[in-house]
RNA sequence: GUCUCCGUAGCUCAGUGGAUUAGAGCGUUUGGUUGCGGUCCAAAAGGUCGCAGGUUCGAAUCCUGCCGGGGACGCCA
């Protein structure tokens, strides 16, 4: 359990065996908040609920807290419990406790920093349901930087619910249909008209040369087979084209998942878009909000009417007959939460994706579906420049710089760290030549080498013939033990706190704290020392560092090097 | 114009449901460590938390307005 979870019962508890006592008057308890005081000398945890009750209580809220520790159960957990003005109560946690922790962080392993313990086939069958469907760029070019970032932020998201206890499913929404897709099939097949020798005027749209490099490769391998002339009947034009855009679909699909894959993602599942007409996902629910008398028909198209006066109508389908992408985003929104069954659906969107947002929730409202299961991570634009001067980033001017070029520039693990340390709704850019420059100074080389230095010193043991087996933790004194004791074991509340707020982030700045604990450490205590006892506390200590740093690299998608 | 995100140290950014004296990294200055790896440790300097009001016992944090920057307002996705 948390152990603010632990103080939150301790306290309310305490306050109803006041108030049963007469101690305290009657009121309903307000929610008690649970903070880390940033000045030390204030303890471990500090609440704040008597300054709160103060009111409700008709007391000062020195008096209020004072009551609150005579009535508060004794528990191991804690050395002191106080009082400080204007009220705060103030906790302090025993060594004794911290020292028994290190045990059980040893214990755990690789599932310490878990939330809810695993069943025994490694899943928990009765935990939620959640997806996770990120990235999901348009199949219309390669894997840009841009979606590189919604790429860091979903997969660290899914790693962290994991551990938060649930369920996690991966998706990919691969809009294979609509009119960007008839664009980039015209777009190749003006490429491939050219790579046999017609000469053709550049294709509009998608100039990117991946286009070019693809046409050529259809002209090697079929020939003529596709090339129209202006004798060419409907049927072979219409053949030409879905030739052309299945092709093209194949081979960025084949791209977006080898160069996801470079940077440590992986999906469990590839949605197509189009699979919702196929299946008639899109018929029930356009059934189901015309039998609502949700829709309407203006202009010769079919237009969603808003439930909120403020928003206006949306178009679902086209005067042409085609549906848009908001019809589905509509279908799709009712797949995951009704057809699957997901207990929680959450997708991560660029900001540019914003104003979307609020017409999909209402959509979801009209179908009957909880809006509060779906839920939108929305990040801020990267913006690409080098030495300072904006890089362009449209697929459609096929002007882009992609994820495997910098990655081959700085690798995964520097990639992946500067993606994920700044918090998703801040903008930030990114300047290659910065990035390049900067990369051997990255924190995140911090923090490995923390993990190799550990893995050094048991190196360093087995040489001397030192174990940890038997150590005795309570010898564990020196304030930088227990300093980074107390950072180990916020690893989970980290990941709480993550989960909870869909904010990834925050796994980077706890990895940092946890490295600088262990490097002050190192600094101030020996390990293998003559003391054989020390020794064996010592050894289970950054043992147990090195699982929490392991831990958080992984959470992170980060390599965890034994050496540097 | 409407909506939304951002504005915190020279730079890049954290800062949870309001809380006691506002933080980190880089950079600068100084000291230490060089025998478990110097990709390390410690200290200093550096901020009227964009501006102005408001709420409160208490505001970087909540509310309102303004200024500055990004984004969105399509029968594109």
């Amino acid at each position: 359990m948390l152990i603010q979870t632990k103080i939150t019962q301790l306290i309310i508890a305490a306050i109803q065996t006041a108030q049963t006592a007469g101690d305290l008057p009657e009121f309903d308890i307000p929610e008690v908040m649970v903070e880390r005081p940033k000045e030390a000398s204030h303890g471990d945890y500090a609440v704040p609920s008597a300054l709160k009750m103060a009111r409700l209580a008709g007391m000062a809220p020195v008096k209020i807290a004072e009551q609150i520790i005579t009535h508060l159960e004794k528990t191991d957990y804690f050395s002191d419990v106080t009082v400080a003005p204007p009220g705060f109560i103030n906790l302090r946690l025993a060594d004794s406790w911290l020292h028994q922790q290190v045990d059980q962080v040893l214990k755990e392993e690789d599932t310490f920093g878990r939330l809810v313990p695993l069943g025994k086939g490694g899943t928990d069958k009765k935990a939620k349901k959640v997806q996770v469907e990120f990235v999901s760029a348009n199949p219309t070019g390669p894997f840009v930087v841009g979606s590189g970032r919604n790429a860091v932020l979903g997969d660290t998201l899914a790693n962290i619910l994991e551990v938060a206890g649930y369920n996690v499913q991966r998706e990919y929404y691969v809009n294979d249909i609509g009119t960007q897709i008839e664009n980039l099939a015209k777009a190749l097949y003006i490429r491939y008209a050219q790579a046999m020798g017609q000469d053709l005027p550049d294709p509009e749209e998608y100039m990117g040369e991946y286009l070019v490099e693809m046409g050529r490769v259809i002209a090697t391998s079929y020939g003529k087979k596709y090339l129209l002339t202006d004798n060419s009947s409907d049927d072979a034009r219409r053949q030409a084209m879905n030739f052309m855009r299945q092709q093209a679909l194949e081979r960025t699909l084949e791209t977006i998942k080898a160069d996801t894959a470079l940077i440590r993602v992986n999906f469990d599942r590839w949605f197509s878009e189009q699979s919702l007409y196929e299946d008639k996902t899109y018929n029930f629910v356009y059934n189901k909000l015309q039998t609502k008398g949700m829709l309407m028909e203006r202009d010769g198209a079919i237009w969603l009417k808003s439930g909120d006066e403020e928003d206006k109508e949306n178009v679902v389908v086209r005067s042409d007959g085609r549906p848009t992408y908001f019809a589905s985003d509509i279908a799709y929104v009712w797949d995951k939460l009704a057809k699957r069954g997901f207990d929680w659906a959450i997708a991560v969107w660029g900001a540019d994706h914003h104003g979307h947002m609020k017409r999909v929730k209402e959509a979801a409202r009209s179908l009957d579906l909880d809006p509060n299961k779906f839920s939108i991570l929305l990040y801020q634009l990267v913006n690409i420049t080098r030495d300072g001067v904006p890089v362009r980033q449209s697929k459609r001017a096929g002007d882009f710089v992609t994820v495997r070029e910098v990655v081959e520039e700085i690798g995964v693990d520097v990639f992946r760290f500067m993606l994920l340390t700044r918090s998703a709704d801040s903008a930030m850019e990114l300047d290659l030549e910065l990035a390049k420059r900067e990369s051997s100074d990255n924190p995140i080389f911090y923090i490995q080498y923390a993990h190799a230095r550990i893995a050094s010193i048991f190196r360093k043991a087995v040489e001397e013939g030192a174990t940890m087996g038997g150590g005795d933790v309570n010898l564990l004194e020196h304030p930088s033990e227990l300093a980074l004791i107390r950072q180990i074991l916020r690893l989970p509340e980290t990941v709480a706190f993550a989960a909870e707020n869909l904010a990834p982030h925050q796994l980077t700045h706890y990895a940092q704290e946890l490295a600088n604990a262990f490097h002050a450490f190192y600094h101030e205590c020996h390990v293998v020392i003559d003391d054989d006892e020390l020794t064996a506390a010592r050894l289970k200590l950054v043992r147990a560092a090195q699982i929490a740093l392991a831990n958080t690299l992984r959470l992170m998608g980060m390599s965890i090097p034994e050496r540097m």
